[in-house]
DNA sequence: AGCACAAATGAAAATGATTTTCATTCCCAT
DNA sequence: ATGGGAATGAAAATCATTTTCATTTGTGCT
């Protein structure tokens, strides 16, 4: 396995939270690290792992990367300008509880996401 | 530009209404049927511009093709055997509309996913 | 210090979806 | 029939991401 670059998760958060792996590299080079592109690719998987940040798509399907809190939320992305909400989704937790009982389901996760467009856009 | 081919919609209807790019191309060549993979990416490309179809995200990043204004369901999928479920998914309807209209977005969509372990695993 | 071995690194090649190019074929109105 | 625009698809180009693999670095041990 790999640990994860702490130079990426600094860049990472110098971007803003928000960037995709492609970005974090170029971000690191302009600012003169020396690092290579699989580098930064093995460490925001790492950090995904570990639940450190969160991975998403752009409309254009490329994965982007963001710091997120700890606590279990979903998103609500703008297809557009890829605004994101974090919104609280107990409904969605009863539902996959219940489901998952019913077909006699156990350890259960799931995922959740809304896209849409935003007021801005 | 070019107008979608019909046999790709039909393709795409009769695979559930949804599938990938390379998913629908596969299955019309199994089937027998003599079109190229750049028809089938133009036509679902056209078929989006229309509004015919909807376009979202795999995880992995696959662009996934669904028929808009089809009553869509969930799955619930077993992380060991891979046995899949289909299920009613009201709750998340009305969860997603709720949350968007909260955060004044619009054209909204979502994806919703239950993982875990079957009775048999 | 010197040695052994595991983990980390990165350049380059491989992969896989999607897009572009471009020459060919098809279709339809004259 | 014929000329022109639309449709088609094979092959090449693109681009993000993953894999491979040889090299470097770090760490514990003597």
């Amino acid at each position: 396995m790999s640990r994860s670059n702490p130079r990426v998760l600094s860049t990472l958060e110098r971007a803003g939270g928000f960037a995709s792996a492609q970005e974090v590299y170029r971000l690191m080079q302009r600012e003169g690290e020396s690092i290579g592109l699989t580098t930064v690719y093995r460490s925001l998987q790492s950090l995904v792992n570990d639940k450190i940040v969160d991975v998403l798509r752009r409309d254009d399907g490329e994965a982007i990367y963001r710091l997120c809190g700890d606590a279990h939320h979903h998103h609500l992305v703008c297809k557009s300008c890829g605004d994101t909400v974090e919104i609280e989704g107990g409904a969605i937790e009863k539902w996959a509880k219940v489901m998952a009982e019913e077909h006699g389901f156990r350890d259960v996760g799931h995922t959740a996401e809304i896209f849409g467009i935003c007021s801005k856009c």
